[in-house]
RNA sequence: GCGCCUGUAGCUCAACGGGAUAGAGCAACGGACUUCUAAUCCGUAGGUUGCAGGUUCGAGUCCUGCCAGGCGCGCCA
C-alpha cells in the first residue's frame, strides 16, 4: 500500500473512533515546505476544530496517541496550531526502490477513472488556413490531459472537429478560385471576406501543377465546388500531418459534413419545435437558451434558411452522447469562451446532465519577436504557423513550453529567446538526467556491473538518496492531480525537480564506486529514476534520450 | 457598459484546492571538471503577492470594491 493510502485510511478509521465520519479520499495531505515538519502533514485537526468545539491540539493528540505502523512511519509530531507531521520511515522508501523496479512503465498509474469513457475534442482548428500557435498549445495540453486521463484509468478518445461545410469553407473555395484563375491572366474577383494568406496562392498553384486547366473554362460556380473540395482536402491533409508530427494522435476526425448529410442538424431542430425549445420570430427560427441560464434566445436557422454553426454543433454533442461517452470535455480557443453558455443550454436541453459535458478554454498565446508582440490574423493572412514555429524550436521543447503554464493563463512565447537559450530550456535539463542515467548504466555494464534483481537497500542513508526517493514517492501524486484538476503543467513542473535531485545527488556521490554492494543498491535507484523520468517524459510525449 | 481570463523577485513561472518562515529557473555576482557527461553542481543577492477593505485559528489562494492588461459580447465560425 502507498504511504498516503495508509494515512488517510489510518486517520479516517481513527477520526471514525472519535465520532466523526470523513471519506478516506477527502482527507487532506500536506507537502510541507519546510523539511523540519516532516514529509506529510495532516491539518484535519485544524479543520475539525470548530466542528468538535475542542482545540485543535488536543484532537491532533488524540488521533495520534496510538503508534503508527513503522513499516510507514518513522515519526509523528504535533506542532504548531495542530498540525501533524509524519516522517516517513525508511523502510518504506527503500522499499519504494524495488517496487519502483518491478514496476517499471506501471509505475504512476492508477485506477481512478474506473474505466469510465471520456472523450477530448481538441484543436479543431478551421481548415480554412494554416495551424497557427494557438492550435499548437491546444494540441500539446490537450493530447496530455488525454494520456493523464489514460494514466489514471479512464478509457479516452481524442477527437478533432472538422468544420468543412458552411460559409468559411465556401469563402477558402472562392479564394482559392480566384487565385487560381490569375495563374491564367484571367481576372475573377476576390471574395469581400476571403483568405489573403500566401498559402492560398500556394494552393492555386499545386491545383495548377496536378489538374492543369482543368476548371478554367467550366462555370464559376461549378469551378468554385470543385475547387473547394480539392483545397479543402488539401488542409486537412496539411493539419493531420502536422499533428502527427507534432505526436498527437487523433483516434477520430469527425466532419461536419457528414451530420449536415445525415441531415442530424435538421432532426435537432424538429425535436426542438416539438418541444416547444424553438420559436421563428423575425424571420429566423431560436433556440430558448434563456431557459437554461444563457442570458439570451439564440438563432439556429437564419433569416435566409441558413442552419447556423450553433445548430450543427447542437447535433454534433448530441452525436458525442450517442457514442455512449461518460464524459465529454471539449477546448476551444479564448475566443470562443462567450459561447459555452450557450452550448451548455443545448446539451442540458438535449436531457443529457450537464455535468458530464465540460467545455475548458485554453487562453491565447502572445508570440513575442524581438521584444514585441506579433500581431495575427488569419483573414490578412498575417500569421506565424505552428509548423514554423515547430522548426524554429523543435518539437520536444515546443511541448515542453507550452505545457508549463495552466491553460486558463495567457502564455508568452519569445520566438527569440526560445530559440537562443534552446539550450537553457528546462527540457534540456530533464532529458539530460535521464540521458546521463543511461550513461552511468552504460558505464556500469562496461566495468561488469550488470543491473542487479536485488540489493541491499539499507545501504542506501544519505540525505541526498533520500531526497531522490521521497521525489519518485510523490509521482503517482503528481499524476492524479494532474489529471483531476486538468494542470498538465505539474508534470513538467515535478521533471525539472526530480531532475535536480538527481543531478544534486549525482555530484555528491558516486554510483559506480569501490563498493560493489553500495554500486549495486545506487544502481537500483538510479534505475528508479530513469523509470520515473521516462514515465513522465511519455506522459507528455517529449522525448527520452540515452544520451546528448 | 456587461461577461470571462490574468496580475507573485528585473524576466518567465511555482506554491498540491485556505496551512506553518511565498519557492524554482533565467539574467547578475562568487566558487566547483586528473572523477559515472560541466547541457551539471554549490553559494550570494533579489518580495508590502496590483491597491483597499472583509470572512477566520490562519488568505498569494475565498468574498466585495477599485486599478491595469488581454479576450469576448452577430441571423460569423
Amino acid at each position: 500500500m502507498r504511504i498516503d493510502d495508509y494515512l488517510r485510511q489510518t486517520l479516517a478509521e481513527r477520526l471514525r473512533r472519535l465520532g466523526v465520519e470523513r471519506e478516506v479520499d477527502s482527507l487532506p495531505l500536506d507537502k510541507p515546505k519546510l523539511p523540519e515538519h516532516g514529509d506529510i502533514a495532516a491539518t484535519v485537526a485544524l479543520e475539525l476544530a470548530r466542528e468538535l468545539r475542542k482545540p485543535p491540539r488536543a484532537i491532533a493528540e488524540a488521533l495520534t496517541a496510538e503508534p503508527f505502523d513503522p513499516n510507514y512511519v518513522e515519526s509523528v509530531e504535533v506542532a504548531g496550531p495542530g498540525f501533524i507531521n509524519f516522517r516517513v520511515s525508511q523502510r518504506y522508501l527503500r522499499r519504494l526502490v524495488a517496487e519502483i523496479l518491478a514496476q517499471g512503465e506501471a509505475y504512476g498509474r492508477s485506477n481512478w477513472g474506473r474505466g469510465r469513457r471520456v472523450q477530448l475534442e481538441f484543436v479543431s482548428a478551421n481548415p480554412t488556413g494554416p495551424l497557427n500557435v494557438v492550435s499548437a498549445r491546444a494540441a500539446a495540453v490537450g493530447d496530455v490531459i488525454a494520456n493523464l486521463f489514460e494514466a489514471v484509468g479512464y478509457r479516452v478518445e481524442r477527437e478533432y472537429y472538422i468544420n468543412d461545410a458552411g460559409r468559411q469553407v465556401r469563402l477558402l473555395g472562392m479564394s482559392v478560385s480566384s487565385r487560381y484563375m490569375a495563374l491564367f491572366g484571367i481576372d475573377e474577383p476576390f471574395p469581400e471576406e476571403g483568405y489573403h494568406g500566401e498559402y492560398v496562392r500556394d494552393l492555386a498553384m499545386e491545383i495548377r501543377q496536378e489538374y492543369g486547366d482543368r476548371f478554367v473554362h467550366m462555370p464559376a460556380e461549378e469551378r468554385q465546388q470543385q475547387l473547394t473540395q480539392i483545397a479543402l482536402e488539401k488542409m486537412i491533409r496539411q493539419h493531420q500531418e502536422a499533428m502527427r508530427a507534432y505526436r498527437v494522435h487523433f483516434d477520430v476526425w469527425f466532419r461536419e459534413s457528414e451530420l449536415r448529410k445525415a441531415n442530424a442538424h435538421l432532426e435537432v431542430l424538429e425535436e426542438f419545435k416539438r418541444r416547444g425549445l424553438a420559436y421563428e420570430q423575425d424571420g429566423a427560427i431560436w433556440f430558448k437558451a434563456s431557459q437554461f441560464g444563457d442570458e439570451k434566445d439564440r438563432v439556429l436557422v437564419t433569416r435566409e434558411g441558413e442552419p447556423t454553426y450553433f445548430l450543427v454543433d447542437i447535433a454534433y454533442h448530441r452525436n458525442k452522447f450517442e457514442r455512449g461517452f461518460d464524459l465529454v470535455y471539449d477546448f476551444w480557443g479564448p475566443d470562443h469562451h462567450g459561447y459555452i453558455p450557450r452550448m451548455k443550454a443545448a446539451v442540458q436541453a438535449l436531457g443529457i446532465d450537464p455535468q458530464r459535458f465540460q467545455v475548458n478554454i485554453i487562453q491565447q498565446v502572445n508570440l513575442l519577436r524581438g521584444g514585441e508582440v506579433v500581431k495575427m490574423s488569419k483573414r490578412a493572412g498575417q500569421i506565424i504557423e505552428m509548423a514554423e514555429l515547430i522548426e524554429e524550436v523543435g518539437v520536444d521543447a515546443a511541448r515542453f513550453f507550452f505545457l508549463m503554464r495552466k491553460m486558463s493563463a495567457p502564455l508568452d512565447f519569445d520566438i527569440d529567446l526560445a530559440k537562443q537559450q534552446s539550450e537553457e530550456n528546462p527540457v534540456y535539463y530533464v532529458q539530460y538526467a535521464h540521458a546521463r542515467i543511461c550513461n552511468i548504466l552504460r558505464f556500469a555494464e562496461e566495468r561488469g556491473l550488470q543491473l542487479p534483481a536485488q540489493a541491499n537497500f539499507d545501504l542506501l542513508r544519505e540525505p541526498e538518496e533520500f531526497e531522490v526517493i521521497k521525489n519518485l514517492m510523490d509521482f503517482p501524486e503528481v499524476i492524479s492531480g494532474a489529471a483531476r484538476f486538468l494542470e498538465p503543467h505539474r508534470l513538467t513542473t515535478y521533471l525539472q525537480e526530480l531532475a535536480a535531485s538527481f543531478h544534486r545527488f549525482y555530484h555528491r556521490h558516486r554510483v559506480v564506486g569501490e563498493d560493489p554492494e553500495l554500486s549495486a543498491a545506487r544502481l537500483c535507484l538510479t534505475e528508479a529514476v530513469r523509470i520515473v523520468l521516462a514515465n513522465g517524459l511519455r506522459l507528455i510525449h517529449v522525448s527520452a534520450p540515452e544520451r546528448m
